[in-house]
Order: structure tokens, then C-alpha cells, then sequence
DNA sequence: GATGAATGAGGCTTCATTCAT
DNA sequence: AATGAATGAAGCCTCATTCAT
């Protein structure tokens, strides 16, 4: 993993393995408490780093979050590596191409929920990690759509790219509104999360021009 | 405009007129500088009502961020009136009631998008705030989905509640989306709102099944 | 009654009784949730006299606090009365005396108890309370002791006069403890208070020199 | 001196000091002036420790109070420990161990006067300092009592246990009273503290049955 | 006279950041 | 380099008292 770029390099080792201990134990309070229990204090105690240790690698508490951020973005990226894997994606038509990514991204967002939440309510107030969040989804905007216009030439849509990059901001705008804020929101009908992706594979088959 | 439920009534109308003012001053203090600005102090400043008063009529600052928000989602719904206004509709096809429909609920958040998001914002820490965001989202949701219904047998999908249900999600989603992270946020293909909105409006006719 | 030393004299008798409301409610709202919760917000709603028209009878919160002491004060003098009463005594002797006296003082005290606390943690931050408890305790000591000395040469005691004062201070102090703390103060053994009068009444028989 | 318990405990000898200096002033600062006075602001000036360093030893003001009160309670027992040192007693007969007993108590609870106010008024409003009063109470009755009843068989009283228990709450409650209200509270007539002592133990000898 | 809304000083508490050890 | 104690600004809230109506 490359080393982060928010934070000062170490001189020692030892260092390194302890500010390490920090961001593990900065995601792990970030996740399960929300930003509101983000103190240094919670944070030195749980990662048994002492404030100033963490001082010594960080300008301020705002910088220790974008580090945060950016390790587990990084540790997202990997995860999005499957859209990347062909052997994921072989064999598949593309009905099949497009359903797979719809699920991979709720994947990858159910699985993240909790920090993932963290982050967009810190993007609202915090302009490098809106930033950084953007970049992020960026890059994933980059593999999903790669992945997605494999199968362009089956695409009844006109403008392929134009209509994948609207998918992808269609089904990432949807799951990052259910991180955000749960599920039974917008609507009284009961709709679960699971119908609710079924209708978006369909939506986005049909707006691609795979319906049938 | 119904009292606020959260608020205490005054005896005088001289405290409703100077609550008044706090709750505007509130609004647009919030939408213009955030939740972390919105400090009792500065709210006290801005309104020109002393912090004592304000505590006479709401017992938390977060019960007075409750009544800000019932304030301006009963605003909003005054907005939202076109969606039930006949002469709003009479004359359009079905596609046209879609376009209608996707366009109004744009207006209303582009118009509100600043208090918008801090509310969104705040749901994340006050479960008050999330569900009376909640209840104003369903109220919204009723209004939204019976016009597009008023259109049911036009539509060729064969659950055409559950349909429509799903268009207003995904709609819905889009815009809140817009409004907490701004533009550009997806992927970096340069996609304007209108464009968006454009693409929104076509997804779900196709959807709809008034495709062609 | 008299009428109160502390407040200003009302200039119409609708004023006077809804002062009379005031008091009354002081009265027990400070029984009843003791000085932290006497607001005069509070007393203001209980009593449904408004605030100014506390103010127009009494010069401050404090003044206010005197206004009910000697309105308590001045009724606990009624209850007091019986010392006074000869039918009360008739027919006694000295042991018996003593024994009622005691179990008047434990009557009125007991009877009090809440009202009392209330005064005696305020007489300890307020100069004017404490002089006017002192002296309603003077008053007190006064008939209770002149009931005492009726049987004066019943008394071993060289010097009566001195021995009923020290009687009095002691069962007074011992009951103001109770008012104080409630049971179960002291020491661990238990002592009911039915049983600690008891051996007041003995005690002070015997100090008095009527001990067989 | 033990840690005391109500505390969070210093990882380092710089802050055991400091807090040291916290509840030393705190103690003044209550004595001299009582609880009205006692803000933070005000012992953290006089004390030299800031807000936040007092913050960093105890969960707020309550608890702050408790630990002055440990610590104030735990130098008294370190006077009572007159009541358990055998030389002070040999050589002594019954009488004169129960005026000992009256004096040491009554000079252990004149010279901490000051304090001993503040805590029993804050007892009236704060359980844990009510339960903690006690207790420190109930040792003292322990260590009185045991000495008294070494004296037991020179009792006339039928029940030494009984009646070395009413007295100890008897004096006790009587020098309570001193320090709450101090003299002259009563009655008219000019009884100094010190003739009220002696009669205090004049009673106690008489009623456990020395009189001669 | 009466009303109750308005005032604002002052109390408690939190926590990012600094710095002596 | 590491530690964690210390700092203090800033936030929320209460309530006696005043005063316009």
C-alpha cells in the first residue's frame, strides 16, 4: 500500500506500525460510533497510541480523517478490483454484465456502510474529503464504466457512454442513500433494499436498451 | 401556517412575531453556513432575540432545529401543491406528466437545496429530525405518486404502483444526492444537472413503459 | 393574621388574596420539591399570579422566601398553641408534662417536616431567614419552656431554669436532625424515632430530676 | 491517605499534584465561602489547575464535591483516631470517659466547622453526599460507642448498647446543630457552647446511670 | 395594576491542541 | 520520539429580574 499522502513520513518503523494502529483503530470508532464520538481522547485510548504520538504524524484532527479516509478508500479499491477480474465477468451477456455490477457496487457499499456514512456526512463539511471522495468515486466510476461498455455494441441506447455513466450515478446516488440513511425513508410501501435492486438490474437494462 | 408542534404557544403575539424571526433567521443561517455555525449566539445575534427567549419557547436547541424543520417542510409542501393542482396537469400525456413530475420535485430541491442539506445532515445525528424527514419525504411521495398514477393505465409495466414507487425513489435519491455533494461528485465525465435530469426524465418513461 | 412584614401592602383586596395565592403555593412547592426547584416561573404557574405580580408585593426572590417563612412560621405558632392550652395540661404531672412536651415539639416538627428542611438549608445562605427562624424558635422556647417550669419544683434539678432551656435545645436539635437527614443518620443500629422520643422523654425526666 | 475512589487515577505525579492543589483550594474555597461560591471558574483560579486539567480527574461538578468530601472525611477519621488510642483513655473512670468522649467529638467537629456546613447542606441535595455522611457517620458511632461501652459495667442504664447509641446521636445531633446555624439559635437565654457541653455530658452521665 | 415576554450574566462541560517531562 | 497532563475557548442552558403592552 502506498504510504498515505496527508500524513508525515515516519523515521522509525516502530512508527509506522503504531500510527497503523491508529487508523485501524480510527476506522473501527469512526464506524461504529459516527464522527460524533471521533475524539483524539476515545481514539489514543483505543489505539493505545498516545495523542501525541499521533500529533507527531498529523497537523490536526481534520487531516487524521482524510488519512482515515484515504486507507480505507484504499482498502475499498480493492474490493472494486473484482470489476477489473475478468474471470469475474466471463461468459456473462450482457443483461448479465449489468446485473452483476449492480450487485457488486451494493456489495461493496453494504459492506462499507457504516464508515462509508461517516465520510459522506464529513464530505458536507470538510472540503478535502469531498474532495477525496469525489476522486474516489472517480476511479470507480472509471472501472465500473470500463466494465459496463464491454458491452456497448449490445446496447440499444445511442450514446452508450453517456447512458452507463447515468446508470452509475443513478445506482451509486440510490445506495448512498441507503448508507446514509437506512432503509423505509422515502416511501410508506414497503419495498426492501433486495426488490429495490432488482428494479434498478431492470431499470438499468431497460434504459441501456436490453430490454426485450 | 399550523403552530409548530414543538415549540412552546406563546401568550402574546408579541413573542409569536420575535419566535418568527427566530425561526427565519434559523433557516437562513443554517442554509447559509451549516449546522456547525448554527451556534445559540449567533442565531441570538442574527434575530436580534435574546437567548433567553428563545429558550422560552423550544427546550433544546435541538428541539428548535426540530421546529426550523417543521417550518420549512411545511414551506416545501406548499410547494408541492402543484403536484395536486389540476391545471397543472390537465392537457398532458403521460410522458409529459413524468417530465412534469421529475421536474417539479427538481425545482423544489434545487430551490432548497442549502436548508436541504443541512437537515439531511442533521437526520444522520437526530433520529426527531430523521423522522420527521421521513414523514415529510412519504407526504411528498403520496402526493408525487398518485399523479403519476392518475396515468396507471398508460403505463405498459405490469405492477404499475410498485413502478411508480421506484421512479420516485430513484429520482428522489438523484436529487438528494445533488443536494448533499453538489455536481461532479460521480464520475468525471462533465454530465450537467439538466442533462441528468434529462436522462432521469427518460429512464423512467422507459421504465413507466411509455417507451417510444 | 398580620400582615406580613416583608411585602409591600397591597392597595386592593383582589390583590391581597391573589398574593395569598402565592404564598400558598410557595408554600408547597417548596414542601413539596424543596429550593432548587422554587422558580419563579414555576411559582408563577402554580399560583396563576403572573410574575410582575409577584414582584409588585415583594422586592426580590429573596424577600419572597421571607414572605413564606413568616406565613409558615405564623401557622406553626397556631399549632404551637396548644403549650399555651391549660386544658392540654390539666391533670398532669411533671413526668407527663415533660413527656407531652416532647411529643408536641415531635408533633409540630413532624407534622413540618418538609416545609422546615426547605427553611433551615436556606437559613444557612440567608442572613434574614436565619434571624427569623431564630427568633421563631425563641417564641417557641418561650411557651415550651413556661409550660416546662409550671413544674418547677417538682425538679431535682439545683438550677430549673437552665435545666428546661438545655431540654429544649436538645430535643429541638435532635428533631431538627430528623427534619434535616431523615433516619438512619447517625449510627447503624437501629433506632426508630418513635423509640429515640422515647428516650428523650427519658432523658429529660431524669436530667430534670424526676427520675425514680 | 488512600486514592480516593469517586477519582479517575493520574498516569502521572505532575497531575497527582495538581488535583492535590485542586481539592486543597476546594476545600478552602467551600469552608470560607460555602457551596454558592464554589463555581469552577472561581477553583480554578484559586487552585492554579485549569478547568479542563479538573475535568480530566472527575466527571463533573457532583462528583468533584464528593471527592473534596472524601478527602475531608478521611482527615477527620484521622482525628478520631484520639477515640481508639488507649492512652488517652487509662486511667480514666466512667465519668470521665464520657466527658471525653463528648469533648473529643465536639472538638473534632468545632475545628472543621466551615467544612462540615458546606457538606451537610449539599447532603440535603445530593444522595451520594448524604449516603457518604453517613457512613463517615456511622464509623465515628463505631469507634464512639466502642469506647464508651468499655465502660459498660460501671452503667446503671439496663441496656448499654441503647443507651450509649441515643447518646452519641444525642451530642451528635447537638453539635450538628452548632454548625449549621451556629449559637444562640434557640432560645433567649445566654447559654454559651461551653456550658451547653457540660451539660450535654452532665445528661449522658445521668442517663447512662453514673449520676451520683 | 397586571401580564408574561425579554434580557443576559453566569454556570457547567467538552475537546482539539500544546508542551513539559 | 513518546507521553498524557494541561489549557481555555466555546458551546448549551437557567433563571432572577425588568419593562413594554
Amino acid at each position: 500500500m502506498e504510504p498515505l499522502a496527508a500524513v508525515r513520513p515516519p523515521q522509525q518503523s516502530r512508527s509506522r506500525a503504531s500510527f497503523e494502529r491508529v487508523l485501524a483503530a480510527g476506522a473501527e470508532l469512526l464506524a461504529a460510533q459516527g464522527y460524533d464520538a471521533f475524539t483524539l481522547a476515545e481514539l489514543s485510548q483505543r489505539s493505545g497510541v498516545s495523542i501525541g504520538a499521533i500529533y507527531a504524524r498529523v497537523d490536526s484532527k481534520e487531516t487524521l480523517v482524510l488519512a482515515l479516509h484515504e486507507r480505507e478508500m484504499a482498502r475499498m479499491a480493492d474490493e472494486h478490483a473484482v470489476l477489473a477480474d475478468e474471470r469475474r465477468w466471463v461468459g456473462l451477456d450482457a443483461a448479465e454484465t449489468i446485473e452483476g455490477l449492480v450487485r457488486e457496487l451494493s456489495g461493496v457499499m453494504g459492506r462499507n456502510e457504516a464508515i462509508l456514512r461517516a465520510f459522506l456526512l464529513r464530505a458536507a463539511s470538510d472540503e478535502r474529503i469531498a474532495a477525496a471522495g469525489s476522486r474516489a468515486s472517480h476511479e470507480l466510476a472509471l472501472l465500473w464504466e470500463a466494465r459496463a461498455l464491454t458491452r456497448r455494441t449490445d446496447y440499444g441506447h445511442p450514446d452508450p457512454e453517456l447512458a452507463v455513466d447515468v446508470c452509475y450515478r443513478l445506482v451509486y446516488a440510490a445506495f448512498i442513500r441507503r448508507v446514509l440513511h437506512g432503509g423505509g425513508f422515502e416511501s410508506e410501501r414497503p419495498l426492501s433494499w433486495a426488490q429495490l435492486e432488482d428494479e434498478l438490474v431492470a431499470i438499468c437494462q431497460g434504459y441501456l436498451g436490453l430490454g426485450r
